[in-house]
DNA sequence: TAAAAATACTCCATAGGTATTTTAT
DNA sequence: ATAAAATACCTATGGAGTATTTTTA
């Protein structure tokens, strides 16, 4: 499981673009489409439909988004409850999609 | 969240040793040694008890892991849902705790 | 033809390895 | 004294960037 492509696919089916959920996620598009495509492989499914002028969400794509903003949220439960902090976490708070200090250090937080 | 730091700690956890259990994720003890600081600094716990005899499970280290497991079978489930395969996971199933290929190289599967 | 995504390829930070030191029994 | 974890340092891989090409409505 990487953690950062699930983000990152969550981040496209939220603004059904890859060029919108790339400035969103604040790395560059074809960053973007690398992790998506990624992702697919590794599931052998298509997840996103992509035209040049829309992109949709499978089936498989919606089951699987909708699991990643669930574990999303028990993420933050466990995190909390183990650091001792009360959570609190904004509704469309994006985490931190990867390890690479060129992106994580414009991060606003 | 990084998934292959949860993956790993889970795995020292259940050895309750870090030499076995960098032989059993396949990885260096330093590189074990590595993540779970850097979980622990992440989270702002103490996740296990260390001396040079043995190694114990904190309270926090208890409830992570216990989340972990969960997490780990949720995800097994959403792929084979999601890939449109029948899950099958081995009990003691160590998941790709990276993506780095010289490690992954030697896994089994 | 014009937009959005995919591809090519370069660079660098981080994960991992080996060697060594520290620590607790 | 010894066995296990931590630290130091080096290397190499993968993720990100920029430039460019492909695609489809």
């Amino acid at each position: 499981m990487n953690w950062g492509d699930l983000t990152a696919f969550r981040a496209v089916v939220e603004e059904l673009s890859f060029t919108r959920a790339a400035a969103r996620l604040r790395i560059a598009q074809p960053a973007l489409s690398v992790r998506i495509r990624r992702l697919e492989r590794e599931l052998g499914t298509r997840l996103l439909e992509r035209t040049t002028r829309s992109t949709r969400v499978t089936p498989q794509g919606r089951a699987l988004a909708d699991w990643v903003d669930e574990t999303a949220r028990s993420w933050d439960q466990v995190r909390a409850e183990v650091s001792g902090v009360v959570a609190a976490r904004a509704p469309g708070h994006a985490d931190t999609i990867n390890n690479c200090p060129r992106i994580n250090a414009r991060r606003v937080s």
